[in-house]
DNA sequence: GGCGGTTACATGCAGTTGCATTCATAATTG
DNA sequence: CAATTATGAATGCAACTGCATGTAACCGCC
């Protein structure tokens, strides 16, 4: 009754000033600086930058081969939402979905070369658009800060892993 | 020639290690603890935080009155989300859409009081759960911190509201 | 071996978004 | 003041997303 009292527990918590600052400033520049990005991307004819994830994960695996889930794991995206991303990356001839030998349920993906060469081509004007959006307004030790604390803010791989099923 | 040489123009600029970490950290943190707010709300029965925001900027207004074009340049909506967002505000009788007297393209905007109701009744769980997301893994100063640094990423107010067009 | 539970992946449907375009009304200007 | 341009708002359509659910294959266990 003490401990409740002092702690707060069965209230509802408020949020400061400095953390709802913080919250608003977070959506607004998280959303704002990806929008940027992504523009910058399209405007040379690149498709989005979650596409570029997935090839990223695929050309990062030896082979460029990986467990379907194991990328899904990665990407953060929901299972239907990867799915589907799959489906157009599919279509567009970047990766190819296999049915795997050992496990009937799942594939394995496969970088094609189109694609590998798409996840190079790519990345100069995505590294170019990180530098003007994100670079160009932080020194290196004012990144090296914010890095340190979105990542506080972050729960560890295997929470944010669940949270796509 | 030496200029170009020295100062890099001309040629796409590269991001260092730092800066991609910040990015990704960025990006990654802020949908996340978005999610997490807007699953906490969803849970509770309330609707989206966009839809907050929309009858916070009229709540804030003398009378619960402003422009749409006011309010639209304020919640950096792009403008045809932002017309449907309005239309299910009024079709959830929150808001009344009316034609404006002195400027016959404009409509200006009325915050009922079922929108002046749920705005009010959603601010505990809002506020709470932006408590839970993001005050409870900073310190006060921690949090003024990070909100500085993302503000420095944001573009000024005009040139914001200029890309929602 | 067969049955309940779990995992990997897929999909139908409704709701939302992006894009291009439209519509109506101001504002500007030749 | 008529013609042009700019502004505020809306919409048709295709693409994308969320949600619930479906299907098939694996796993554990009696």
């Amino acid at each position: 009754m003490q401990l409740q009292a002092i702690c707060g527990a069965g209230v509802a918590a408020k949020s400061s000033d400095d953390i709802q600052l913080a919250w608003a400033n977070l959506v607004r520049t998280g959303t704002n600086v990806m929008q940027r990005v992504e523009d910058d991307l399209k405007r040379q004819g690149f498709p989005p930058v979650a596409w570029y994830d997935v090839l990223w994960e695929l050309d990062k695996a030896p082979e460029g081969v990986l467990q379907q889930s194991e990328v899904q794991a990665r990407v953060l995206l929901a299972q239907y939402n990867f799915v589907r991303l799959l489906d157009r990356l599919e279509r567009a001839g970047l990766i190819r979905r296999v049915p795997c030998k050992v496990d009937g349920r799942s594939n394995v993906l496969h970088l094609t070369d189109a694609g590998r060469d798409l996840r190079k081509g790519m990345w100069p004007a995505y590294d170019a658009a990180i530098a003007v959006h994100v670079g160009s307004h932080l020194s290196q030790n004012e990144a090296g800060v914010l890095a340190g604390l979105l990542s506080k803010l972050l729960p560890d791989r295997k929470t944010l892993a669940m949270r796509t099923r």
